[in-house]
DNA sequence: TATGAATGAGGTTTCATTCAT
DNA sequence: CATGAATGAAACCTCATTCAT
């Protein structure tokens, strides 16, 4: 019943259902909010059968957890890969595109992202402030970069900077897919731009 | 038929338990979300028997969109205060104030808003957009009064404009009370104001 | 402030509300149920604030037990009215006549009872099996009286046939009114008529 | 997907379920009414977690009218059989008998049609009429039957009568078991058939 | 005599989780 | 690897009753 020969098959089809459920979860997320969503909705949009929710996570927070954490590292790949070898000024528009790609590929995790992490005291708040550090880390040391070069003002609070860079650029790419997506990327990257220069 | 400083007594007794209701909600919500936050933690907070809350609200959700109003109407308010005879840059700077300002005071508020703004999908989502567009439509006459006197650049969007507007302010406002509440207001307030002007 | 003369007109004020209150209570009872009607379900038809009604009753139950002996109160002393005086064939032809008058000018008491008359378990199943007995036996004391006098069947069971009577005439008097109230008096009289001749 | 065997059994599951709860309910419905009857009630007579009441029946009302529908279908199958090939008179006969017999097998079933048939102003009203339409067409049909055969008396209003003759059915037999269970079926019979040749 | 705000026990309903298949 | 019936704790909401005015 259980020949070696097929667990690649297997494997391959079980990963298949953890990806139906993760969009399925993210989708809805989005939507509603995390308790809002409940496992039969998730279920339902990936078509499976609630009990296969719980073959492939342990809990419906652990499930939200894993979705986070994939998330985020996807997002710090595409910043790194956004920097690496560029000069620092540059590397800060590499950045804000990068973003705005991002938000534009994955729609609803952006608006998960706006919609829980400004909260406190939700069971995930942990993991959730682990996984923002470790994305605005980047933006972090790019700016850093720069004013140890002398590319950006001596002055600039770098943390602070990051944080807000983070944040602007989260709200300005999901106001604009969700109330003016019918505006051009182009514009929304020059404006973007343009609040990032002056601020840095 | 009852005499009028009866009503009136009783009248007052209301008010005073629904305030303490709107404040015991948006302190919770604020900090869990509307789903995860029950009734039962309203009235625990607020002191009063759960049976009050429905006395007093026909839903908790009619208590979250009273909630939603009670504070746009008052955001509104401080918006048009703040505006009120003044020209459309010195106008510009007053609304960001008031902003920061009203985000300072009302920090729960401010969050919540943060969290509900951008999703799709809720129940209140209809009632959300209609107050959105009353607050943010103050902001959008003030820029448009800038681009009509010359003020202003006259390739600005002013929807588009006034809508990242609201928004940045909202996320660089949380984001500080939140993640760097040591900050001064003053220093906040400088660099939402350096925004703001480049992008107008 | 409780002067005496006025005593006469808070009576009488106060027998107004009562009555009113149990009007309202009989036709939301009739239309939904006891449990189903709400206290403040009648204050509202009765036009009256919610703490009236528990000033008026001790209780939503034992305004239903008053309601339940007024209504009955009235059916027994038009039942021995009907009688008074009469022969037994033309006697309980009177009976016939008068149970349909009554459920015609109370339907909603009618209603009621059909609801409430064959059910088991209910706080007041004892008030109300008391007061079926005084107004079946109305109609039992004028069977016996045929009986006796030879006037009907001497095999007549005449507690089975007493309470068989009065389920039949207020079945086919509410199946009449609710489904069918174009159809004139008389001919239902006629109808019932025949049906109780036979029978006895 | 699944094997068949595992969906059989599955489906016997459940149907079983269902069945149980159908039995807790109708018992308990027709002691207390509908109003008064918990769901908790039902499921621990049923001896089921409360939480399977709902996995079953989308609600309390939902159950409520499953378990009408279910019990007048059978009511009606149970007519359709009395009368198939029969005669008319002969036709009437055998609903009276099937009626009876179908009252005394499910005693609570008539004590709850006995109290909702003729109220007004419930939820589920509409589907309650159209199921007593149901129940009554066989009769009427009958009825027609033997009018237009001359069996039966040409001025017979068929609609009213199946009418009545359905309700005096109900609280006959229904009065019978509930406050002289002792007599023999034969002689309620033989009453109920005395009133309905008469009225016929 | 009447009122209506407030209460809390108890009702209906939801839902994350378990488990036999 | 997947299923879906069943569970029960906990959510939302209702309502008879109380009480200060």
């Amino acid at each position: 019943m259980t020949e070696a020969h097929v667990a690649d098959g297997r494997t391959r089809r079980r990963e298949d259902t953890k990806q139906r459920l993760f969009e399925a979860a993210v989708e809805l997320i989005a939507e509603q909010g995390f308790s809002a969503t409940t496992v039969d909705d998730i279920a339902l949009r990936a078509k499976v059968a609630k009990g296969t929710v719980y073959y492939n996570f342990a809990s419906k927070t652990a499930l939200f957890e894993e979705l986070l954490r994939h998330g985020i590292d996807q997002l710090t790949e595409e910043f790194r890969a956004a920097v690496a070898g560029r000069p620092p000024r540059e590397a800060v528009a590499a950045l804000v595109h990068a973003q705005l790609e991002f938000i534009r590929r994955y729609q609803s995790f952006a608006q998960l992202l706006l919609s829980e992490m400004w909260r406190s005291n939700r069971e995930w708040q942990q993991t959730l402030l682990l996984l923002r550090e470790q994305a605005i880390s980047v933006i972090a040391e790019t700016l850093q970069a720069g004013v140890d070069s002398g590319d950006l003002r001596a002055e600039l609070d770098v943390r602070v900077a990051s944080s807000a860079l983070f944040g602007v650029g989260l709200v300005v790419a999901v106001d604009w897919l969700v109330f003016s997506p019918e505006r051009p990327v182009e514009e929304v990257e020059r404006g973007l731009m343009a609040i990032v220069q002056r601020a840095t």
